[in-house]
DNA sequence: CAGCCTAATCTAAACGTTTCGAGGCTGTCA
DNA sequence: TGACAGCCTCGAAACGTTTAGATTAGGCTG
């Protein structure tokens, strides 16, 4: 910049002021400075100006899985609708791990980011401090935190698992496996609050041995229903926490040498773009990803822009329970076995 | 700092002297920083920082689509080797878009990167002058550009898909479809060069009709897949240059009213996690994720600390056919039809 | 005891911007 | 003609670091 203004004869102030038209300048001034910059290929230092301003225009999106589509399908959105506003997006993974959850939220803020968008791994006392003591627009997705009280948008998991656990209710299953996500993730405690509630509703008891932690992982669900395949009483429906999970499930039910939906139903939350051309075409609960997107994204730009009220927004969406055929009515040979 | 260095009673730099242990400092100054330190809660402003040494920690990583398994693989393994070098990764995502690519790059460069690594969503001149201009240590993954000379890895394309149709042929298919990506990505050359060498070798005529243009992408596909499944002469195989694509392939078997594989063998490039366990299982070319990812970062962090050669290098890995069921040899009602 | 060396510490400049307040010029009005 | 307002332009400080080079103190040597 200053060579600019060298080149064009003037002070860097008045290169400042027609790069940014932050103040009145003379046409002449003014063309003799834009020539000078063509000429050198000046291009304004980004880092100098947020040491100045204290201001990125970067925010930081940090999610549990990079590998898991819904996570990557709202990413893509958060990405496109920040690009737009012209914010960049610096992402971070804590694969599912709360330890390194907090370092790459430190390095975020230690980077300076102007807002935050966080899938939190799980509710952790760091994660919890760090956020209070960085003040920054900050905005949950997903997930909540005990504690955290911010922006958020996040789905009614309660209900929607409530809906698809009514549904195999009604045909017919009486022992229905339950996959649950890591249970200190608000998601992992919804979803299967929203069984619970199911069976209840349906004066039904709920039995711990048929439920088992997979952290929404496709590994350890696949033990989780190993196991819950080779109990005693088997369940003749399965459903799973989270679209990563299903996977392990189908798998395990292929290792016992069961089939799916003819031994066991199953149903999932997460929905995938191929589950209706692979078979068998899973019944899930699809999530509004691109509401989800746009709605964390715009949280953070009122935010960044000041247009937010004081108090935390929280915007709950709903999924959709889309019915296809991994599930299936109860048949007589299972009752005999139940 | 300077808070410190008054509460320490010491100079600013003797406390950056101590952050940094650059320089010896007495064991008594010493804890009376670090108890300043603490006592204050001091953290040191990376974007001071980043002005005064010219470097940001932080590289740029740039995908062609952010919602494509494959790259999200990629994208996991590079962000936690960077990671754990200590560096940040910026990521960006061109949705296959060269207009969109230029600006994101552009970004990338604006906010003072350390180095890139680029999955280009297509050749163009404005990409390689921004590169040439930047001069940053810069790797591409999975495409390369002509006219870019830098570091790359990148899968033997041609060879994957040679040894996948050679095995189309040798369950008796003449007439396979070819969905391509884009033919101004590298990879979609090379991969149907290899489709190409594969008919050549088994002395076939290469037939234009049997080519489509997918982009890489589902909706594409599913278009170029309905057209040749509804042209006089049905193939009886139908390969997908990737992994988005032949989701597109399979809707619109399923939409024809045709079963894959009793009426149409399908293949394709880039392998599902749930390929074994959905029907029809995909015969699939499994690209080798982690090693693509860990190289990639280890080539841009070599460069990050001078410790490459002058000439670029250039990894070609090899891809492994997965051969599972969604191929079946030609029937003879097939034969009768072709 | 002067002179020197070493080790610890400090001062101040620099990185590349933005911005505040001051100053200069032009033109208008009394 | 002098006062004043308005518009441009500029100088310089500030953002929070790092670091080269100056300074100081203390110990050793001759």
């Amino acid at each position: 910049m200053l060579d600019v203004a060298k080149v064009a004869g003037v002070s860097v102030a008045t290169v400042s002021a027609v790069i940014n038209s932050s103040a009145p300048v003379s046409p002449e001034l003014r063309s003799r400075i834009e020539q000078a910059i063509g000429q050198i290929g000046y291009k304004r230092n980004a880092i100098a100006r947020s040491l100045k301003l204290g201001t990125t225009r970067t925010v930081g999106l940090m999610v549990a899985d990079i590998t898991n589509p819904f996570f990557t399908d709202v990413v893509a959105v958060i990405q496109e609708v920040l690009h737009r506003a012209g914010y960049a997006v610096m992402l971070c993974c804590s694969d599912e791990d709360v330890i390194l959850q907090d370092e790459q939220i430190a390095l975020l803020i230690d980077r300076s980011v102007d807002g935050l968008i966080i899938a939190p791994a799980g509710d952790d006392e760091t994660l919890k401090r760090m956020i209070a003591a960085a003040s920054l627009p900050t905005v949950l997705i997903d997930r909540l935190c005990d504690g955290i009280d911010t922006d958020a948008v996040v789905l009614d998991n309660r209900r929607a698992v409530q809906d698809a656990t009514r549904y195999m209710l009604g045909l017919g299953h009486r022992r229905i496996g339950y996959i649950s996500g890591a249970l200190d993730t608000s998601t992992g405690r919804e979803r299967l609050s929203g069984y619970r509630a199911a069976l209840e509703a349906a004066g039904l008891p709920f039995e711990e041995s048929l439920i088992r932690i997979g952290n929404f992982r496709e590994k350890d669900a696949y033990t989780a229903a190993i196991q819950l395949l080779t109990s005693p009483e088997r369940p003749t429906g399965i459903f799973s926490a989270n679209n990563l999970m299903v996977i392990g499930v189908m798998k395990a039910i292929r290792d016992i040498g069961l089939r799916c939906p003819d031994d066991v139903s199953v149903a999932s939350f997460d929905d995938f773009p191929w589950a209706d051309v692979f078979q068998p075409h899973l019944t899930t609960i699809a999530q509004p990803v691109q509401a989800i997107g746009e709605q964390a994204a715009q949280l953070v730009l009122d935010r960044l822009s000041g247009a937010s009220p004081e108090t935390p927004r929280r915007l709950v969406l709903q999924g959709r329970l889309v019915i296809r055929d991994s599930c299936r009515p109860v048949s007589l040979a299972q009752r005999a076995i139940a």
